[in-house]
DNA sequence: CGTTTCGTTGAAGAGTGTCAAGGCCAGTGG
DNA sequence: CCACTGGCCTTGACACTCTTCAACGAAACG
């Protein structure tokens, strides 16, 4: 998977950007947004299954999503891959690597992106001027950590069906936080990296979606997903057994 | 289980701890350390089985193991309870609330312990002071991310076996980085605990530690664990089949 | 239009979980 | 000092979920 370099300047600053809410602390003053403008230097484009960065890589920059959505990953001694997120427009990118170190993990486009690019040494400068920014990139470290919690939380105490319907449940929240429809949307990923993701193989995964399209509560056709029935999915993820007759 | 509240001021500062280097930023000279002193304000017994904090309490402090160990824990809808980590002395607890928003974990004591206590606004204003140790609580931060994403790794890739393997060579690595024999060491953790922590029955640790005395890869004592063969270990986390004749 | 990747489904098997019984150990009270 | 108690650990037999292996179909791509 080749790197791609194609780099564009950030001809509109955050300013004026749709995602500032998700880049600059919440509730500044317009008038003290300029100080922030100047984060982003430039954009840019990365293609589907390629790397914005991999493990090892320096990392002196985060990046935001602007456009499409990105996997991470690492590679296991066997050289197995494991994905370890999904991120889409709004998220933030390299945090694991934050502070001048190396990135730990693989970040691999789904489809066709673009990512804001924001030097860390501009990070940094701007968090000594301004502590209501050093709180915010805390605590977007700080989620992190707790989106973590979560997988953690699935991978050790969910089976199958149940994994699956919280998967289910997170994509369509993240949708819904971003404008778009919460009940039916295109997965950006294979069934490979969704088994990947949750610690399951790729033909249970396609099991359980044909088994819970037989139950009515959601429609699969390959990527494309509805889902009908959310009481069903959130009574899945709290393990109730579902009846089968 | 009842939060502990003695409280004793710290009466030795940061200067003379012999965890400092946990604590404060790498390189820092003498006649710098100064500044530092004051950021731990108390410090705090909590004995065996009570918490440090609970998930959902306002987190305006950052802790430090001084003596003892912690684990972590969340809470399924359905009262099950997940561990998602161990944290022995010098390792930093509270990261997950930083940012003044509420604990997003359980962390409860394993044997009787004692934590330095660090008020969250002595952090924010060492920050901005010293961008020095801004760089080190967020590479902390970043840290611990990347320590969650090993779970997430074992949890999604390793086989029982391999779980365990991970399990004790990680152990290791942290009792010989704190003066320890890495060979010999007391697990502070039920074998209930170390299942919920890789995802695994009680049952499976207990037959896993035995299968592995047999073949003469560890010598099991109830919690008392020793290591003979580290490169078995290894080799079975590479996930190479063992041999069982 | 062939080729490749991705997805679905079935049958068989391995690896863990579940249930149950018993042993070991530390702490407690007689 | 001993018996008792309760928590923790070990071990066995069995059930079940998920994986593995395999074949086929559908969509995507050059």
């Amino acid at each position: 998977m080749p790197q791609n370099h194609s780099i564009a300047p950030a001809k509109s600053g955050c300013l004026r950007c749709t995602l500032r809410e998700h880049c600059i602390p919440q509730g500044i003053a317009y008038d003290e947004l300029a100080k922030f403008d100047g984060l982003a230097v430039t954009h840019r484009k990365i293609r589907r299954d390629e790397c914005l960065f991999k493990a090892g890589d320096k990392c002196d920059t985060l990046y935001v999503v602007r456009l499409g959505s990105f996997k991470t990953t690492v590679s296991t001694q066997t050289g197995a891959e494991q994905v370890l997120g999904f991120f889409m427009a709004g998220d933030t990118l390299g945090l694991d690597g934050i502070a001048g170190e190396t990135h730990a993990v693989n970040a691999v486009a789904l489809e066709d992106t673009e990512v804001c690019v924001i030097p860390y040494a501009n990070v940094l400068a701007l968090e000594t001027q301004e502590p209501e920014y050093l709180r915010h990139v805390q605590r977007l470290l700080s989620r992190e950590v707790v989106r973590e919690h979560g997988v953690a939380l699935v991978l050790g105490s969910l089976a199958a069906e149940e994994r699956i319907a919280a998967f289910l449940l997170n994509l369509s929240q993240r949708f819904e936080a971003r404008g778009y429809s919460k009940s039916e949307f295109v997965l950006r990923m294979t069934r490979a990296t969704i088994g990947s993701y949750l610690g399951l193989k790729l033909e249970t995964v396609s099991r359980v979606f044909s088994r819970f399209a037989a139950d009515g509560i959601i429609t699969v056709n390959q990527k494309h997903i509805q889902i009908l029935d959310f009481a069903a999915l959130r009574a899945i993820v709290s393990g109730k057994k579902r009846p089968s007759p």
